[in-house]
DNA sequence: CGCTTATATAAGGCTCTCCTGATATAAAGA
DNA sequence: TCTTTATATCAGGAGAGCCTTATATAAGCG
């Protein structure tokens, strides 16, 4: 099964997302996907186990606990995949890093004001 | 089918690989995919629709001929959906701004040189 | 108009993925 | 130790995806 395989399916593609987090144990992965899939303990497991197998998850055992973490080498790889037709969007580097530049300075000129619109209350 | 279920496919990748060179015929893509993978006309004719109807490609009709193009849409999405998952392995921005100016002001500094070894003969 | 070339569609079969219900494993707690 | 909790594995079935062979469509050409 290919990476792209992999995060075809609806549910590891939300583990990955819950996981984005930070690490949790199976049970609160389990209980958050049973509830917006509907589907039973033994396919998120064996959900896990995909991921697993395919490096896109670490566990460690804590006590009965299995707790997951993004592995991030397979995205990567998919990233790296998606590098070949990044032009086709995206405009080359060296204008953005010019962009942040010229962000830089602004913000210097106006007197270090942070980049969004909040307000310290 | 999902964008990432599209591109699981080893074939439909290849064909998406060969338009990054840019346009060409169904049947320029088909010889080079069937030889490399040994699959019929009609399974490449298949893959093609898949692409098409998931918005991967577009096509023009000039003859008989079919001349396909990547269309960037999905793989954009995709590229999105990794963008949450990308400070897991990518340096913040501003950093990356900065190793940029960094490099400029050596170029600058030793001349003008090009980036990379090549001499010109 | 018939023949050839370029590409797509149709029908059917095999394989693989994903699900469920049942069960195994192993730590924790009474 | 017996029971409960947390998680994984097993076995089997439904459906989807991808392939092949056969055929359709439609433009080009003699």
């Amino acid at each position: 099964m290919h990476a792209f395989d992999v995060l075809g399916d609806p549910v590891r593609r939300r583990i990955l997302e819950l996981l984005a987090a930070g690490e949790q144990p199976a049970g609160a992965l389990g209980e958050t996907v049973r509830r917006e899939f509907g589907i039973s303990q033994p396919a998120v497991s064996q959900h896990l186990k995909v991921l697993r197998e395919h490096g896109f998850t670490t566990v460690r055992a804590v006590g009965t606990r299995r707790l997951y973490a993004v592995d991030p080498g397979p995205l990567r790889e998919i990233d790296a995949w998606l590098a070949g037709f990044r032009r086709f969007w995206a405009p080359p580097l060296a204008a953005l890093a010019t962009e942040l530049a010229r962000g830089r300075r602004e913000r210097r000129l106006r007197g270090n004001e942070p980049d969004d619109e909040r307000t310290n209350p």
